[in-house]
DNA sequence: TATGAATGAGCTTTCATTCAT
DNA sequence: CATGAATGAAAGCTCATTCAT
């Protein structure tokens, strides 16, 4: 989890030829992929230039190359990772054909595995950790990632409503019964998790199983169920 | 939020003859205040000592007087701000006579007004930004807040499920789905919340009614409800 | 001649009482010294701040205490060194009661003792070497320097030509005739002077006497002369 | 002036064929030709080598190809503008059959039209900013252009002297009458000229008429005159 | 030859920390 | 106790120079 170690880039096959070319071409996402962990890890503040190009395997002098200032670079990182699959996710839940607490269910499982799984994830503690000392960044997150992203469940929750499969509720505050349990294993990953014991490491999958049981069904029992799976 | 001057301590009706001797042995506590705030806003290393000293009205100089270093101020203002009101509230708890529903809810109103709604909460954000550069106050802080923190929530849940109120509970991961609302919360009116448009503020008590509400009843309509308050 | 060690504090006679306080004062100014010496020897760009500040006897981080920055520092210097000397040699020569031949010669030996003999005159080649990369610096010094000095000196030559005792001139290009050799004599005591064999150092004095005899009298012989002095 | 494109050799009336071979052979000299630009203008540290191979349209590695660092670039620059045309000039005025007083006329006019006006006369400015940082080429231009130039303008003098056309002068000074008025053109000209407004341009052609007239006749009255040209 | 990616010494600037007053 | 001038290690960034292609 965000290793400490150069990304060994995959099975660096490199015929003796082309590997300058490759290497050039290779080069700003090897020092973006570094410089994403070290911000995730120590923050913008405490990691210096160098260390992010000794970790894509550079001198200092290359990552200017690259990035006009550690700023840029920065930005760069948040950019680089906010590919917006977004647009793709609508559609897939546009598509959708089960009930909509399988549609919550598959949403928050589907976030873990191609976010919340990755080095991807490390954007958002980033973001946290730094909105104050980056407001046009912070805005430009705002924009690209929180606007759409509360925008698909809130979605994902109106159609739960409007098909009287979920309860009436407040819809805008509502979002974030699935939104804050995400980001908050986000910063357990990042942060208090790899300062903790053994026996206070999540287990994120079953962590979001519970947490979307609890937002399905409520903790207080029921007098019928037939509840959750 | 986040006030740019030291906070007078409360009723500091300052009869301007003792002031200078109160102000003497304020200094350590108005340094602690004025570095919590900026600790937050900018995180650890983007800190300056020197814009400390001047919020807290002295000059560079003092600071090094009563902290030896910007790090053992650091972890000061970490210790200072975790004051273990969790015996305090375990009391309460443990002689609260209403339902585990109730317990949840006034559990989580309760933790807004007496922690969310000040300054202390800050703590949280800074422990999150920085717990990577300071694995030792991270410890600490595992130990002083989120280990009872945890265990009295858990005990709450433990409650309900033992007094059939709540069903059978994975309690271990259900215990984040009070935490995570509440440590989302904070992140937000800490980072990203500040550099929001306005429609996207949260209205804190409205929120945590409707988290509470999720979290007690679900978001599936049920056959019959009896549902909240 | 731009001597390359640090100015000695002139007979520092320092009772070690009040040292700090009239230090910090003398900072600055000792500061302008050291850098005017070295800006001019090497240029700009070839001097490297922290020499400036070794060589007012401080250590780096003082010079940035006292200039935001290596250029502002080069703009204090100019400024320091264009004390507007030119109203006060206004008066002077509005009360000048000799022949404008007179004046011109005053003038010539009064601007070597004043300004050319003295360190200020490393402004002018520095102003010289660097306008280009200062443009606003250059426009400056065009205000402050150049143009009263040329207006001062046409006036001279007007009052000759208005008197008759000089003929009718190209006032505005005769100008030069007094400029030139000064500034080239500037020139010469700052670049190529302290790099050319003894017999080629020019005796300031003399050179300035033969300039203004030159350029009163011409190089040509006259049938009738009282010529010079 | 100082134009910003390599000076295309005079008729270079490029058969598309040759071209390439011929540019390889010009390289050095648009090198050169670059870099005497950009080194009057902005002096030798703050002039980038990478700019200078920008400007003579080739790149970086290739500068280093032909001059093994910005240094032997420096001096290559100085030594190619140093053509010792004193000698073909010697001869000129070896031959000249006119008054002395034309000769010193006739001596500004063909310096201002062979090198004051060309590129050539960066050199100067050149060195007198940067002697310092160079001794051994201030020695070298010393020996190379000084010595001989005011060699040749003393014999000047002194053929005028010896003539009785003038009268007896201290020559060893006298000729800076000359050099200064030329040398003071050239600083205008490369460095406050630039950034001076309209008014305060000098027209090199009457400049130099003023200070020829001024040496010759000086600047006051005669009881009968017969005067210039 | 020519290129331009890569380097790293070196420079400007910052800022935690010290200490004379 | 309190100050703030002074320090210098450390960080960001530049650019002359190298060298694989």
């Amino acid at each position: 989890m965000a290793s400490t170690k150069p990304l060994s880039r995959p099975a660096d096959a490199d015929e003796p030829a082309a590997r300058r070319e490759r290497r050039k071409e290779a080069r700003p996402g090897e020092l973006l992929d570094a410089a994403l962990d070290l911000f995730v890890e120590k923050g913008f503040a405490a990691t210096r230039s160098e260390e992010v190009a000794a970790r894509a395997g550079v001198s200092k002098g290359t990552l200017f190359l690259y990035f006009p200032s550690k700023e840029e670079l920065f930005k760069a990182v948040v950019r680089e990772n906010i590919s917006g699959r977004f647009g793709e996710w609508q559609d897939e839940f546009e598509k959708f054909e089960g009930t909509s607490a399988e549609m919550v269910r598959y949403c928050m499982r589907v976030w873990w595995e191609r976010i919340g799984a990755t080095r991807a994830s490390g954007i958002t503690k980033l973001m946290i950790s730094e909105a104050r000392n980056f407001p046009e960044l912070a805005a430009f997150y705002q924009q690209e990632v929180i606007r759409p992203g509360t925008e698909l469940i809130r979605r994902i929750l109106q159609r739960g409503v409007d098909s009287g499969e979920f309860r009436p509720l407040d819809v805008d505050n509502s979002v974030y019964s699935i939104v804050a349990p995400i980001v908050f294993l986000i910063m357990m990953k990042h942060s208090l998790g790899p300062c903790s014991p053994q026996d206070y490491q999540l287990d994120p999958l079953r962590y979001i199983e519970a947490m979307a049981d609890n937002l399905l069904s409520g903790v207080c029992a029921r007098p019928a169920q037939e509840q959750r799976r």
